[in-house]
DNA sequence: TATAGGACTTAGGATTCTGCTT
DNA sequence: AAGCAGAATCCTAAGTCCTATA
C-alpha cells in the first residue's frame, strides 16, 4: 500500500526534500507622526529600533503580564539594550514611559482590520517576527542570516530574500527539518518541520504505535521482572523497579533531570522529590496508599491517592529514610539508566512508550467496556468521549475551566427545562386524545392519537440528547481530549470502532485530524486489534 | 561515563474561524 | 447583520531521548 515504508539506509530519514523556505514578515513599518510616545509627559520622538520595542509593550497594555514586575523589569532591560545612547541618557523609568496612546493605535488599527473582507487582511505575522516573551524578555526577529537551510542537494534550493544570504544550506538526509536557527533567550534550536499530514510525520506516527503494540506483547514479562527487582540487592534496581511500576501503572512522565532556576520547578518520575509524595498505611479504607502531589510539564498539577502493592510501600519508606523533603526520591536514578534497562527489555522501548501503550489500550477497553450496540449516534459518541476521558485523565491532560462554562451551562440548563415542560404538556396533549377516541371511537380521533404520540416521543429524544450534552459538557469541564486523541491514542482503535458501529469519521475527527490520521483510516479495518 | 548538544514529540493557551441565534 | 459560543487552528514552550564529545 501506499503507506509501505520505502527501504531506506540506516538513519536515512528522506530521499527527496525540497521546498522554499520560511517566510519573513515585512519590515518594521514607523508609527505615523501623531502617534506620539510619552516621557515624563512630555513627547519624545523615538529611534526606529526604540520605538518598534516600544510598539509590542503598548500592544500588551491590556495583558496582565504588563502588571508583573518581573515582566516590566525583563522588558525594560531589553529595550534598553537596544536603545540609542540619548535615548539610554533619557528612558531611565519604566514608569514614566506613556505607551497609551500607541496602544490606542493599534487597538483601532486592529478594529478596522477586522472590518475589511478576508482577502483585504493583512498576512499576519510569522513566528520569525520579533516579540516579547511572557517572561517579558525580547525574542528577536530571525534574519535569513541566521538561518540554516536544509534540502536535497539536487533539488530547487530556496532563495533567500533580496540582499541577503542564509547562514549556511546543507543537504542533511539524516534529519527531517526544513530550517533551523538558534533562539537568543534560552540559547535553544528552533526548527521548522513538515506537516503532521506529511507522509514522512504519517509513517513515524504510525511506527511509534507499532512500538507500542509490541509492547503490549512482552509487558507481562516486564511486570514480572519488576516486581522481582523489587526484591533485590542492589538499591539502584529497586529504584528503577519502583519508578517503572509508577510509570507502568499511573502512566508518569520519565522525569529527565533539569536545570534549576532557569525553568519552571517541574518533576516526572524519575525527578520526583520525597516532598511530593506522602505515605499513608492506611487511608479511607485502603491499606498502602502514596498520595502524589507535584507539579508536571507546563505545571499543571498532579495530584492522586493510590494504593500500592506492599512491596512497593516498603521501598518507599526506605527510599525516603533520612532525607530532606528536596532531596530526590530516587537518588540513584536517571532517565538514562532506565531507558537503557528498558532498551534492553524489547528494541524501541523507552519510558514513553508506556504512556501511548497505556492510553491506547485503556481506550480499546473502554470503548468495547461502553459502546451500547442499541444506541443512537450521539449516545455511542458519548461513550466515546467518556472512553477518551478516561484516557485524559490517566494522563492527567487537564485545562482550566473555560471561562465562559458557568454560562453556557445555565443557558443549556435553561434549555432542559423548557423541553422538559413541552414534554409534559405533549404528554397531557397524547392523554387528551386518548380521551376523546375511547369517547367517539372515530377514525380522524385514533389518527390524532398517533399524531400526538409522534409528537412526544420527537420530544423526547431532544431532552434526551440534550440532558446527554450536559453530562458530557460537565464531565468535560477541567479535561482536555485533544492531547490524548493526536498524541497517545493509535487512531487504528477509533477508525476501526467508527466502521463497526456505522459512525462517520467526521463525528470524531476534524479535517486536520483525518489528514494527519489518513495513514490510519486508510489501512484499518473494523476487526483491527491494538 | 558524564554532560552538552541536537532533534524530535507533546502540551495547553491564544487566536481565528464558523455557523448558529437573535 | 451582528453577536456569540464553540470548534478549529495556530503558536511555540516544555518535555523526551539519543548522540557526540571531553
Amino acid at each position: 500500500s501506499r503507506w509501505e515504508e520505502e527501504k531506506k539506509e540506516d538513519g536515512v530519514k528522506w530521499m527527496q526534500l525540497e521546498h522554499r523556505g520560511p517566510y519573513f514578515v515585512p519590515l518594521y513599518e514607523p508609527l505615523p507622526e501623531d502617534v506620539q510616545f510619552y516621557y515624563d509627559g512630555k513627547p519624545l520622538k523615538l529611534s526606529l529600533a526604540t520605538e518598534e520595542i516600544a510598539t509590542f509593550y503598548a500592544k500588551m497594555l491590556d495583558h496582565e503580564y504588563t502588571t508583573k514586575e518581573i515582566f516590566q523589569n525583563n522588558f525594560f532591560h531589553d529595550w534598553r539594550k537596544e536603545m540609542t545612547s540619548e535615548e539610554q541618557e533619557i528612558i531611565k523609568d519604566l514608569d514614566k514611559c506613556d505607551f497609551r496612546e500607541i496602544h490606542k493605535y493599534f487597538v483601532d488599527k486592529n478594529e478596522a482590520r477586522k472590518a475589511l473582507p478576508k482577502e483585504e487582511k493583512q498576512v499576519r505575522a510569522g513566528s520569525y517576527d520579533m516579540f516579547l516573551g511572557p517572561m517579558g524578555m525580547l525574542k528577536k526577529r530571525i534574519m535569513p542570516e541566521d538561518v540554516i537551510i536544509n534540502c536535497s542537494r539536487d533539488s530547487k534550493i530556496p532563495e533567500p530574500p533580496e540582499g541577503h544570504k542564509w547562514k549556511e544550506v546543507r543537504f542533511d538526509n539524516t534529519v527531517t527539518w526544513l530550517a533551523s536557527w538558534t533562539e537568543n533567550i534560552q540559547n535553544t534550536f528552533k526548527y521548522i518541520m513538515l506537516n503532521p499530514s506529511s507522509k514522512l510525520k504519517g509513517e513515524k506516527d504510525w511506527q511509534k504505535y507499532e512500538v507500542a503494540r509490541r509492547l503490549k506483547g512482552v509487558v507481562h514479562t516486564i511486570r514480572a521482572q519488576y516486581r522481582r527487582d523489587w526484591k533485590s540487592k542492589e538499591i539502584k534496581e529497586r529504584q528503577r523497579a519502583v519508578a517503572l511500576y509508577f510509570i507502568d501503572k499511573l502512566a508518569l512522565r520519565a522525569g529527565n533531570e533539569k536545570e534549576e532556576g532557569e525553568t519552571a520547578d517541574t518533576v516526572g518520575c524519575c525527578s520526583l522529590r520525597v516532598e511530593h509524595i506522602q505515605l499513608h498505611p492506611q487511608l479511607d479504607g485502603q491499606e498502602h496508599v502514596v498520595e502524589f502531589d507535584f507539579l508536571g510539564k507546563d505545571s499543571i498539577r498532579y495530584y492522586n491517592k493510590v494504593s500500592v502493592e506492599k512491596p512497593v510501600f516498603k521501598n518507599l519508606q526506605l527510599f525516603m529514610k533520612n532525607k530532606d523533603p528536596t532531596d530526590d526520591l530516587f537518588d540513584q536514578l536517571t532517565t538514562n539508566f532506565l531507558n537503557k534497562h528498558l532498551q534492553h527489555l524489547m528494541d524501541g522501548l523507552t519510558a514513553k512508550v508506556f504512556r501511548t501503550y497505556n492510553a491506547s489500550i485503556t481506550l480499546q477497553e473502554q470503548l468495547k467496556a461502553l459502546t451500547n450496540p442499541e444506541d443512537n449516534v450521539a449516545g455511542k459518541l458519548l461513550s466515546y468521549n467518556r472512553a477518551n476521558r478516561a484516557v485524559a485523565i490517566l494522563c492527567n491532560h487537564q485545562r482550566s475551566v473555560p471561562k465562559t462554562f458557568a454560562r453556557s451551562m445555565q443557558v443549556l440548563q435553561e434549555k432542559i427545562d423548557a423541553k422538559k415542560k413541552q414534554v409534559e404538556e405533549a404528554q397531557e396533549e397524547v392523554k387528551k386524545a386518548e380521551e376523546e377516541f375511547k369517547d367517539t371511537e372515530d377514525a380522524k380521533a385514533e389518527a390524532n392519537v398517533e399524531k400526538k404520540k409522534k409528537l412526544l416521543k420527537r420530544l423526547e429524544e431532544q431532552l434526551a440528547k440534550l440532558n446527554v450534552q450536559a453530562t458530557d459538557k460537565e464531565e468535560n469541564k477541567q479535561i482536555a481530549l485533544g492531547t490524548s486523541k493526536l498524541n497517545y491514542l493509535d487512531p487504528r482503535i477509533s477508525v476501526a470502532w467508527c466502521k463497526k458501529f456505522g459512525i462517520p469519521i467526521e463525528k470524531i475527527y476534524n479535517k486536520t485530524q483525518r489528514e494527519k490520521f489518513a495513514w490510519a483510516i486508510d489501512m484499518a479495518g473494523e476487526d483491527f486489534e491494538f
